[in-house]
DNA sequence: TTGAAAGCGCTAACAC
DNA sequence: GTGTTAGCGCTTTCAA
C-alpha cells in the first residue's frame, strides 16, 4: 500500500500497546489534552520516549485538518529587507512550534510569479505576505481560500497589516534635506507604475517640498536595486543644474547612488547631500543618513498577528474592524551623508 | 470528526463521480502516470479544472509516503550568504515543484539551536545543511534517520556537498597582498574554535605567508560579522607593529575592518591594504579586493544534487562513492582597496 | 485500461 | 478518565 522508506517507523499504536491504552488517549496524553490522568499521561509519555516515537505529521494533518504550517510569500529572500523581515517571522515561528514555507515569487513587476494560491490549499494553516507591491487580483485570490493572512507593507482591508507610515518617512528625511538649506533636491524612485507604499513615499516627498514652497524634482527610478540606484543617480548628475541633495527610497538605491557619486568623483557628504529610508545594515558602514524602520520586528509583529488569527476565533469575517493595521515607529538616523547647503560644491 | 475550515472541498471521489470513472484512475491520470486511456485522462483533467479540485496535500503524503517537501536547515537566514544561498535553493526546488521548509537553528558555536533531527521525520524528503560549522554530532544524528541529505560548505562521507577550496581562496586573497610587497599580513579570522572551513583558510593563509618566508601573524577573531571585524581590526591597530595588509577570512568581516579604520583616520587602500573572501554584493560598492564565491549557484548545486539523490536509487548507502563532493570555482576580484605596499603609510 | 478495496496513522465523536 | 470506532482523502495493490 505503502511506500516504505528505511525503518520501519512505530505508530501510535506501538505506543498504545507498551503502555496498556488504547491509541485515543496516547493521542490525548501526548497532545497535552486534558481528561487524562496525570499518571496516565506520565506512562505514556515515557513509553513514547523510550521508543522515540514521533507522530506522523501526514496522518495527523489528515486527521485534524491542521497542518502546523505557516507560508510566507516574498518576492525576494536575498535582499536586505526581506531576509531580514523573513528571519524575524522564523523566529516566532519556531517559538510556537509552527513549520514556515517560503514561497519566494519574484518581482511581480516583472515575473510572471507563480501566484501559489492553489498551492496553499490544504498546505498551511495561514499566510504572511510581504510587499507584493500593487498586485491586488493575486492578493484577492489568496484570501479567497479563506486562509489566515498577514501582511507586511501592504494594508488589505480586513487583514492585520505591520507597515510603517511611508509619508511621514519620507517626510522626515525630506525634511531633514530641507532643513540643511537644499532647495534642489532629487528623488530616487522605485518604478514608474507605483505600489501603494512607494506612491506614499514620492508623496511624502513632495508634501514636504511643497511645505517648504519648493518645487518638487521630477522623479529618476531605480527600481530598489543598488544597479538602479546607480544608473538613476547618474542621470540626475547629467541635469543641467544636479540638485544639492537626493532623497532615495531606500538604502540600496542610495548605495548605488554613491557609487555613482563615486564615479563622477562627487563626494556624498561633502559635495553633496544624500538620505534614504530603510536602516540597512551596512548603512553606518556607508554613513548614510537614513530612516530606519524595525524590520527584524515588523517580521515578528506580522508573525505574532497571524499567530493570533489562526487561534483567535474561528471565523475571520473580512472586514472584521479589530483587523488591526500596526504602523511602526520610524526614526531619523542622521549621519555624515547629509550636510548642510553651505558646504556642498556647487554642482549646477 | 474532522476540523473543516470554510468552503467544505472537493474531494477525488466528486472529481471521479463526475468523470464516470473511479478514484484509481483519477489519481492515475491526474499524476500522469501510465496504462490510462488518453481519452480518459483529457476528460478527467478536464474536469478536474473545472471543478477546481486541488490535491489534498496530507491526504496524498499520508498514502504515498512522500512529502514533496525540503527542509534548509541554516544558522541563519538574514546574512548575506546565506539568503544568497537560500534563494538559489529556492528557485530549483521552485522549478521542481517541490516545498521549501526552512529551519533557523542560529549559530550553533552560541545558541543550544534547536537541531529538529526528530521534526523532519516524515515532515520532508530530503535536507539540505548550510555551513553548521564543526556540529558533528546533531549532522550525525540528521544522518541517521536516513534520509537523503546534501551539504553546503561541509564535507561529510556518503553526503553530496557543495564547497569552495577555502585553503585555495585564502592562500589566493593573501598571496595577492605578498605579491603587492606586504611582509606584515594580518589575518581576521573567525572564532577560537575553528570550523572546518575556517581551519582551511587558516590553513591557506598560513601556507601563502610561509612559502613567502613570511611569518603568520596571530589571528584576530572577528566571528564573521561586521561588527566583530571591527572590533578585531582595531585590535589589530593596537598593536606594536600593526600590519601593513589585512586578509579578512569574510567580507562581512571586512566591511567592519573598514569601518574601524575609518574611525582610526587610516584609509584602506591607501595607507593599508585589505583583501577578503565572499563576494558580498556589496564590496564593489566599497571597493573591496575579495575572492568570489558563486554563493547562489553553490545553492543551486546543492539542490541539484537533493533532488538527484530523492530521485535516485532508493539505497543511498553512507559511503557511496559517487557521493560527490563538488567544489566550486573562486575568483579573485581585485579593487582598489589593496596597493602595493610601497604607497602605504607606515603605521608601524 | 480500469475498478474495488485495503489501508496510510492519526483525531475526534461518542459511549462508557 | 478511557476506549471504540468511524473517518480524514488519498495511493496502490490486485483482480478483472
Amino acid at each position: 500500500m505503502t511506500a516504505q522508506r528505511g525503518v520501519v517507523s512505530i505508530t501510535i499504536r506501538d505506543v498504545a500497546q507498551a503502555a496498556g491504552v488504547s491509541t485515543a488517549t496516547v493521542s490525548r496524553a501526548l497532545r497535552g489534552l486534558p481528561h487524562v490522568d496525570p499518571e496516565t499521561r506520565e506512562r505514556v509519555r515515557r513509553v513514547a520516549a523510550e521508543m522515540d516515537y514521533v507522530v506522523s505529521p501526514s496522518a495527523s494533518r489528515l486527521a485534524s485538518g491542521r497542518t502546523g504550517t505557516v507560508a510566507v510569500i516574498t518576492p525576494f529572500i536575498d535582499r536586505w529587507f526581506f531576509s531580514t523581515v523573513l528571519s524575524g517571522i522564523s523566529d516566532v515561528l519556531q517559538e510556537s512550534d509552527v513549520d514556515l514555507l517560503v514561497y519566494e515569487v519574484g518581482d511581480p513587476a516583472t515575473s510572471p510569479g507563480l501566484p501559489a494560491e492553489r498551492r496553499l490549499r490544504g498546505r498551511v494553516d495561514g499566510v504572511i505576505v510581504v510587499t507584493l507591491p500593487t498586485d491586488a487580483p493575486r492578493i484577492a485570490d489568496l484570501l479567497e481560500i479563506g486562509l489566515p493572512a498577514s501582511f507586511i507593507g501592504v494594508r488589505w482591508p480586513g487583514v492585520p497589516s505591520v507597515c510603517i507610515d511611508d509619508a511621514a518617512a519620507a517626510r522626515m528625511a525630506t525634511q531633514h534635506l530641507i532643513n540643511l538649506g537644499h532647495e534642489r533636491v532629487g528623488i530616487l524612485s522605485g518604478r514608474p507604475q507605483a505600489s501603494t507604499s512607494q506612491a506614499a513615499r514620492a508623496r511624502g516627498y513632495t508634501e514636504a517640498m511643497k511645505g517648504a514652497g519648493l518645487e518638487p524634482e521630477e522623479a529618476a527610478y531605480g527600481y530598489f536595486t543598488v544597479a538602479g540606484g546607480e544608473s538613476a543617480m547618474t542621470s540626475l548628475l547629467s541635469q543641467p543644474r544636479p540638485p544639492t541633495a537626493v532623497f532615495a527610497m531606500s538604502d540600496d538605491m542610495a548605495f548605488g547612488a554613491i557609487r555613482a557619486l563615486q564615479r563622477h568623483g562627487i563626494r556624498p557628504g561633502v559635495d553633496i547631500a544624500i538620505a534614504s529610508i530603510d536602516g540597512h545594515d551596512l548603512s553606518e558602514l556607508l554613513d548614510l543618513t537614513t530612516v530606519g524602520q524595525p524590520v527584524e520586528q515588523m517580521g515578528r509583529m506580522a508573525a505574532h498577528a497571524l499567530l493570533d488569527r489562526m487561534l483567535g476565533r474561528d471565523n475571520p469575517d473580512a472586514g472584521d474592524p479589530d483587523a488591526g493595521e500596526i504602523a511602526v515607529p520610524t526614526t531619523l538616523v542622521v549621519r555624515g551623508s547629509t550636510v548642510p547647503v553651505e558646504r556642498t560644491t556647487s554642482l549646477g
